[in-house]
DNA sequence: CAGAATCGTGCGAATTTTCGCAACTAGCCA
DNA sequence: TGGCTAGTTGCGAAAATTCGCACGATTCTG
């Protein structure tokens, strides 16, 4: 089980040119394993497992890295901890009632016709991959 | 010119059907006086001149309120610290370029149309004030 | 107006997130 | 090999944000 998540991990970090070293192979499991809305701590505890010295800092800034990447998404679900997920090979998104906290989900295609806007306005080649609307 | 911003904050919380008391005032004057991207300690410091013994979770508190009431909008420009500021009379967001930090304003006109599809889709009136892409 | 219920606040602590630094590693080139 | 460089990490501290609680103020109800 883990043993997939790792060599998973593996092969898509080197896909992205980034040295696949342990803390981030065990990050990146931990995201798979965990699939789907984890907070950092989620993420360091799981990953804490497999690599003990594994230090939160370190979870961070592993995060924030495969965010720039997009191998991850990081999204505020509006409980005051960020959450982030793998990016989904179809793109999601969340809308929110702020009044009772109900989740919908919103496919991309509602959300593409804006990034293709934006790209043939501005030429800018925007990162919406997991918006949560309230 | 702080007596106005008192008087604007007061008509403002009044009109939508909160109490006006002081520490809401001097957060929401503070707001309006700095006008654009200010963030929580941004807001406590100059609110506090005016109100010394504000406390810093009051103002924590009271954005986020303001932000419920959509007074006013709450951004993450990504750079480690949320940024609020009045929602503006003509609505705009902006693209964050994760190269080099440059930022686009990107008028409301394009992601009107999302907010239109998610209503007649799903019934959902979406809070979209103040989008950072990136 | 009295009493009850609700709301808003300050305070301090807890939690979440970021930062700076020193040590360690990997890759590169002579 | 040996050393240069850039990248990565653990550690601890700092900063940003949230939370629980107790007190005082406001509103509600009768």
């Amino acid at each position: 089980m883990q043993r997939a998540a790792e060599r998973i991990a593996n092969d898509e970090l080197k896909r992205s040119g980034l040295r696949a070293t342990a803390p981030r192979v065990a990050v990146l499991a931990a995201l798979i394993q965990q699939d789907g809305h984890s907070s950092a701590d989620d993420v360091l505890c799981l990953a804490q497992e497999r690599l003990p010295e594994l230090n939160r800092s370190t979870v961070y800034r592993t995060l924030e890295r495969l965010r720039d990447h997009r191998i991850v998404s990081e999204t505020d679900l509006g409980d005051g901890v960020r959450r982030f997920e793998m990016v989904a090979a179809v793109p999601h998104h969340h809308l929110i009632c702020t009044g009772c906290g109900a989740m919908i989900e919103l496919s991309d295609s509602a959300v593409d016709a804006l990034r293709r806007e934006i790209e043939s306005e501005h030429g800018f080649r925007s990162d919406i991959d997991h918006l949560a609307i309230f």
